[in-house]
RNA sequence: GCGGGUGUAGUGUAGGGGUUAACACGUCUGGUUGUGGCCCAGAAGAUCGUGGGUUCAAAUCCCACCACUCGCCCCA
């Protein structure tokens, strides 16, 4: 019988990789607060209606039944969240925040579930970053989002980044390109391949990041969203484009970068580093005014981005950035069991209590301190406190300092702490 | 859903139809009675992914399955 595995498209998060996830939490939660962002938390499951009209029945999450749901004993379909932003903007519209102060600038952390295919990069489970302005139609909040998401990759060390930009346009002016992008591809269906013919019946717009190389030509010729926008969406996209160059942010306008969905409007965006593979977008984002509505709520608009970690961790590697080292105890304490132990249990606890780190040598019985020597080498110690009989007796500790070679001195229990707090800079 | 690659101790690898499956790192113990890093000695740890087939003989060849992995689709 083999043990049990962990499920595919699943991981592990261990150890020797927590000192990424921490760099990069600290400084995004430290970014988003800088720019106005409040932390909100939302449940991982919402009812699967909630996705259904936030996320659309025509994305692929439902197409290709990518959710992960579990039907409840009283027949209510609840999901695992695909994505964030239908949760956020529904506890938006729950927590009555269209009464707070507008706009409402929120962020959150956490687990999302889409169950596609696994490869580098793109797991079943994996975390987001997620930043959201609502109740905001200014392009300045387009702006502010954009400038966090790229603004946290240079923080952490990445270079080379690159914005791909798009306006995909609003329920007025949309439909019309629509119209036009299905009429061109009508008369070059041959040069289509089966699903983006299927594409064309089902979600037109998809086509245009269709990634078969053979129809690059064809849709480098295709009509353009952004030469069929509204004056309203036109007036937004140029107004950002004049942000962007006034705060010194290249970006390349990239016609394919497209949202199949209504509510998705005017503003679309990535941010691409071609070091990490297949999956170069290490994150995306847009304008979605129609959502809101969409759920059930007041008419809204909305702006974010949502930011995958593990794929930010690997562009991390791939940059090779070193994060920060995370804490760890400086202090051994070995023993030779017995009542040794037992003070050796109290010095330990009294040192931690004083908010110094301290690991603890184990032993059921008595060990060799060479083991626990051995032991405290394998670990960035700088002190061992060895608490032996005599010491015991004589109600000190001989403290050894690796750091000067190994010398070691008697120091007396009640001056202990100080002892060490000071020498620990 | 579709393609490609890989499966040998905890990890990384070597080997390869014939019976003690190798090496490195890691782990543990010891190198005298209370002292680390180096060194030395030793130990534990693998039914060579699973099942079937070929063969006197399979971890080595064949098939299937499974797992992992990379890519397509789509996305973070």
């Amino acid at each position: 019988m083999s043990a049990i595995q962990r499920l595919k498209g699943f991981q592990d998060i261990l150890p020797e990789d927590q000192p990424y996830w921490e760099y990069f939490m600290s400084t995004a939660a430290d970014l988003a607060r800088r720019y106005g962002f409040s932390r909100v938390d939302v449940p991982i499951i919402e009812k699967n209606s909630l996705f259904e009209r936030g996320v659309g029945t025509a994305s692929d999450f439902f197409v290709k039944k990518e959710m992960y749901s579990i039907e409840e004993s009283d027949g209510d379909l609840i999901t695992l969240r695909p994505e964030f932003t239908a949760g956020l903007v529904r506890a938006y519209v729950q927590n009555g925040m269209q009464n707070w102060t507008q706009p409402v600038k929120l962020f959150t952390f956490g687990p999302i579930f889409r169950r596609e295919r696994p490869q580098a990069g793109r797991f079943r489970q994996h975390n987001q970053f997620d930043c959201e302005i609502l109740g905001e139609t200014d392009p300045v909040a387009d702006l502010e989002v954009m400038l966090v998401a790229i603004n946290l990759y240079r923080e952490m060390g990445y270079r080379d980044l690159t914005f791909q930009l798009n306006s995909v346009g609003c329920p007025v002016c949309k439909p019309v390109f629509v119209e036009a992008l299905t009429a061109f591809m009508q008369e070059h269906l041959d040069k289509l391949s089966e699903i983006d013919r299927e594409r064309l019946q089902r979600n037109p717009q998809r086509i245009l990041d269709s990634k078969d190389p053979g129809i690059d030509d064809l849709l480098a010729r295709a009509p353009r969203t952004i030469d069929y926008l509204c004056e309203d969406c036109g007036s937004h996209f140029a107004d950002l484009r004049l942000l962007l160059e006034r705060v010194g942010e290249s970006y390349t306008i990239n016609h394919r970068l497209v949202r199949g969905i209504d509510y998705y409007t005017k503003t679309a965006f990535e941010v691409w580093d071609q070091r990490i593979g297949a999956q170069s977008a290490l994150m995306g984002g847009g304008r979605y005014d129609g959502l809101a509505e969409a759920i059930g709520g007041p008419s809204t608009p909305g702006v974010g981005f949502g930011m995958g970690i593990e794929r930010a961790v690997l562009g991390l590697k791939a940059e090779e950035i070193v994060p920060p080292a995370l804490e760890e105890p400086h202090i051994f304490v070995a023993h030779f069991g017995g009542e040794t132990k037992i003070a050796a249990v109290e010095i330990a606890s009294r040192l931690r209590q004083e908010g110094l780190g301290v690991r603890m040598a184990f032993a059921r019985d008595r060990r060799s301190l060479k083991s626990q020597m051995r032991e405290s080498n394998k670990y960035p110690i700088q002190f061992v406190l060895i608490v032996g009989e005599d010491e015991y007796a004589d109600n000190l500790v001989t403290v050894k300092d690796f750091q000067s070679g190994g010398e070691q001195l008697q120091v007396p229990l009640d001056q202990l702490s100080h002892w060490l707090a000071d020498r620990l800079s």
